[in-house]
DNA sequence: TGGCTGCATTAGTCACACCTAATTAGGGAT
DNA sequence: ATCCCTAATTAGGTGTGACTAATGCAGCCA
């Protein structure tokens, strides 16, 4: 039984409210999704009617993936990612274009074609934008991040993913250099909202708080695993 | 305005049976789309009805396209193609696989895309099984070719292009040596629709009336431009 | 505890694209 | 000219996924 396209997309993006605020609320969905919000009210009772289950929703309490809807929106992002990064290291196309691509391409793919492009890539484990591909399990490798506005003055880090959502913010972050894998350092912030003053590649600069706030920062493992990374300094 | 992934693969089979037969009938048209006949009827009143219309319909007398219509039919022709020569060629996708792939993704690339992939492949004309790729126009230049097995005996020529729907036929093709390019002189018909005996890169091999059906040879230029070819024997 | 506010749900439609069953039209054979 | 057969059309219905308008619930503030 395959899932409509529609259907893949409820699932997508509920994962990823799931992540940040522990579930989806219908607002969240409606907005996300650009929808109005009885059709994701009528979305998510058919999908938590469906047997089996791809969705657990209580009334007025949102939805959160079941163990299959887990592992079918997995599947969907590990597509996604895959194809942005062949997008980009393939055919060149540019990281703030890559995402609205993959976002079509991602419900066309077939399975074999999906390994072909992995085989190809050296089956990598990050996207441009450093989110982690998922295993053909639908399992990720867990990573410690912390939002670069939450930072504080002095302390340092590496750019380990950014949001992928909106173009404009990701050729900002790029004309300041900021990529995944770009190390940083907080040299001043302001308070109430005000820009932070970072240190990126020896130059010194402004950064709204907005845009901070779209980046993840990697913590390194407490056992030295990136030591080697954080002492060649 | 775009179309819909129906009226999309509506357009592209009207287009295909026009080129066989002058019009498309309902029921060649539901048999190709695996529908049933009333869908085609009540989908081809829409296309008809539609201002500015992509199809003249007129009852119990088929569908042809307008203008538009086959404009629009050239497009999606021309992403199919495209995708097929970037899958075979920049993937390794095997010649009988690529149809099905392509398939779907004609449908969720985007022009800026397709105009990538087309500078990486070298603005190629032609498609794994020899079909000529329309320009962005969605012009294509006119080939005449004759079907393999209206050969006379003694006769020869080169493959042109070759039916491409059928993985299990195009296997077989390949495992003759029955590629575009490939050159074939007819040995000898037998009566009655019986096997064709041809010559194959030295080799004398029989094949069947059906797949000898669906390959294309190419006629030469009367004005002498593919004469070298021809005289190179 | 009562009421307000905002968010969510129910109620009722619509378009699209498909289906089966029943009817009608076209075109060749008698 | 009529009959018959096949192909196509009309009639009536379904599931999906969206919408607007109207109603209902939850949680907060007083």
């Amino acid at each position: 039984m395959s899932l409509s396209r529609s259907v893949q997309d409820y699932l997508k993006a509920i994962l990823e409210l799931e992540g940040d605020a522990g579930h989806a609320s219908t607002g969240d969905l409606a907005e996300r999704l650009g929808v109005a919000a009885p059709s994701v009210t009528g979305m998510l009772r058919r999908l938590s009617a469906a047997r089996p289950a791809l969705v657990s929703y209580t009334k007025h309490r949102g939805a959160r993936l079941t163990r299959l809807g887990r592992k079918r929106a997995m599947e969907i992002v590990r597509h996604h990612r895959l194809i942005e990064q062949f997008l980009f290291e393939a055919l060149g196309v540019p990281w703030d274009e890559v995402h609205q691509e993959a976002e079509g391409l991602e419900h066309a793919i077939s399975e074999s074609l999906e390994a072909r492009m992995a085989d190809r890539l050296g089956h990598p484990h990050t996207d441009p934008h450093g989110h982690l591909i998922p295993g053909l399990d639908g399992r990720l490798p867990r990573r410690r991040t912390i939002r670069l506005d939450r930072l504080d003055s002095g302390q340092f880090g590496r750019i380990a993913e950014v949001r992928d959502h909106d173009p404009a913010l990701l050729r900002h972050l790029a004309s300041l250099g900021m990529v995944p894998g770009t190390r940083v350092r907080v040299v001043e912030r302001s308070p109430f909202g005000g820009p932070l003053t970072l240190e990126v590649e020896g130059e010194i600069r402004q950064v709204g708080i907005q845009p901070s706030s779209q980046v993840q920062i990697a913590i390194p493992d407490s056992n030295g695993a990136a030591k080697g990374e954080e002492t060649s300094e």
